[in-house]
DNA sequence: TATGTCAAAAATATCGATTATTTTTAATAA
DNA sequence: TTATTAAAAATAATCGATATTTTTGACATA
């Protein structure tokens, strides 16, 4: 009657990985509810979707082709990663956001990952060392911008991004901690591209990142916390402003 | 076409607070949904249903006399909650336990917890104060057992201990911060169930309670962290020892 | 005995339709 | 005008049924 499955793997709910279909019947492995997480999730944090808009299932079925049901599990996930909100009997919106709330965030994003990189620093092998030096090059071989004039997203930038400060983080011996700090992350991307990214894309990202690398590899604990959260005190000012 | 609902209050995802139901027909306001996610919480947590065990919707169905979308959305809640693992295409089941991840749950939780203790210390006020007061007080009017003799779990003692422990950290001025805060205390709760409570419950958690409370209104943060660490660890050691 | 194949059974995921609730509209009265 | 209320429309929540996938177990093969 009651089974048990304890040979699977540890986590199955994200990212198709190879996006692999199936060739005969030309359907993916994936559970619709899945893509659909993934499809609003990126709606969400591209901006594309902005804050407070009403998120209707019927129309929501219209523009992604599916069920009502997927729709409603996808926002039921997203809810808990402070994307979309919901109120019972009167349905979903997109989460809002505030000036407020994105001091909230920062301030929160810089404790948990200090503790994050702290302990990463600590315990981190060579195979963490590894991983952080080819994240960063894979990142800095990726334009941030398409046109060299004129800033037009480039959209390989961005996962890269994520990436390299994941891989900071990674050897710090929470998985629990690890997927918040990588909640964060997104919500915080979100705030970014709503904000508009063009004036501060100016600063160079790519020499404080060197320079994070640097000291955590020396494991140089203190001064590459400092450096962490500079890097995100001052684009996070910046976007402070905007917000008023 | 697509209005905006900017004047709705901030969080109305969970409890019913006051548990009002509509006297005229008998029928609360909240969704079948959120009933739903609360029921299987407490399940979860309180290790009725145990880990790995498979949770097949139409076993759910039955049992909770609903449809298959609330409760497929309620399971997709819980999921984020690390109570439940989804498995793509072959459903959901209670989320499995080892040593391994209740160290590293244990572990997160002192280093989240100093830090928001941290906070609360620096910038609670005197609402803040009261409200530890308050709820050390009430907590402490809660028997843990029912039976003097024989360990019979009071429910009553649960909330209260939860709601003690929040008060705390209530101030440290992140409410993402504080709503993690609480899923770790929910899941190691349900650590506490799965083992059994009975040997350590004779500890005088009285006592450590009253000391915590007692340094943190002195705003001695480095020896309330301690304390609060402490408290954490010692019925941790044990609890780790019981899961091999 | 072990391994592979295949069909039947079970369970999950999804859809379309129904029901309940909320919001809007518009008519009426103050 | 401004409130109030009842009807209508819109939308959310839920259910029952269908399609898809996985699992099971019998049978054949090495």
């Amino acid at each position: 009657m009651d089974d048990d499955l304890s040979e699977l793997p540890y986590s199955a709910n994200r990212k198709p990985e190879s996006e692999s279909v199936d060739v005969e019947t030309n359907t993916t492995p994936t559970s619709l509810t899945s893509q659909t997480y993934e499809r609003i999730h990126d709606m969400v944090i591209r901006g594309e979707l902005p804050p407070g808009q009403k998120l209707k299932i019927e129309d929501l079925r219209k523009t992604l082709g599916t069920g009502a049901s997927p729709i409603r599990e996808a926002l039921s996930l997203l809810t808990s990663d402070h994307l979309v909100e919901r109120i019972d009997q009167r349905g979903f919106r997109v989460a809002l956001v505030s000036g407020e709330a994105f001091r909230e965030l920062l301030k929160t994003r810089c404790w948990v990952e200090e503790r994050a990189l702290r302990e990463s620093i600590e315990h981190g092998d060579a195979q963490w060392e590894e991983n952080i030096v080819l994240a960063n090059h894979r990142l800095n071989r990726t334009p941030r911008s398409i046109d060299d004039h004129n800033y037009v997203a480039n959209s390989d930038w961005e996962p890269k991004h994520k990436q390299f400060h994941m891989a900071l983080l990674s050897a710090c011996g929470s998985s629990i901690l690890l997927k918040f700090c990588g909640q964060l992350y997104d919500q915080n991307i979100r705030y970014r591209n709503i904000a508009g990214t063009v004036a501060y894309s100016k600063r160079n990202t790519i020499d404080e990142h060197k320079h994070i690398v640097k000291l955590a590899l020396e494991r140089n604990a203190d001064e590459a916390v400092k450096a962490l959260v500079n890097h995100y005190t001052r684009t996070g000012q910046f976007l402070s402003k905007q917000l008023k």
